[in-house]
DNA sequence: TATATTGTTCGATATTTATCTAACAATAAG
DNA sequence: CTTATTGTTAGATAAATATCGAACAATATA
């Protein structure tokens, strides 16, 4: 749980410094449930890339995964919410209307 | 003044996604002034290494120079804050008090 | 069992980034 | 005018990162 205070904020804002990944965090807090499977994001490089900045994330422990029969189910990590409030609602007021 | 609206905040992460350049912001935001001359950071690479550190976060637009004489005095640029509030408070709770 | 779907890993490559030393520029002080 | 202070720039190098194609693994389906 409080794993992510372990996480220096330097490490999570690299993870976050890379369009691609942004991209991810905003699809992520504009989809309906919350969650999201790898394949249905929208991304503009290779697959292989893609799975390599998802990676990122993980281990930044932004992202939670979930696995059901052969997707993986992509959701924000909770625990990031509550320590830094903040960083979430930052990156929500950049996504237009 | 509205220029910080157009800089992506990926690339205002990436610049913060340095233990370095974070070393930086964190010590402005305890000073007591709020502005810290180039020389007068706790940093631990070469000058030159950490001219380049304050370049990027210059053109990211999260540092304001004001030289006097031969110092060169860096803070916080207030649009950041007024733009941003979430970012500014999530580096300042990872400050140990 | 054979095929399709979903996602990861490997190996190679190109780009970016961090770092240093040395030289430089600008101001200040003697 | 000479020297010290403060910070930047140039050039070189090493390390990290992004990217792709191809092969792979695991599950689902026909």
């Amino acid at each position: 749980m409080d794993k992510c205070k372990l996480i220096p904020l330097d490490k999570i804002f690299k993870s976050l410094g890379d369009p691609i990944r942004m991209g991810v965090i905003k699809q992520l807090i504009m989809s309906e449930t919350g969650e999201m499977s790898c394949g249905s994001f929208d991304y503009c490089v290779n697959k292989a890339t893609f799975s390599h900045h998802i990676k990122i994330l993980l281990e930044a422990h932004i992202l939670c995964e979930r696995t059901e029969g052969v997707k993986k189910y992509l959701f924000l990590n909770p625990s990031i919410k509550k320590l830094y409030p903040g960083l979430v609602e930052t990156i929500r007021i950049t996504i237009p209307d």
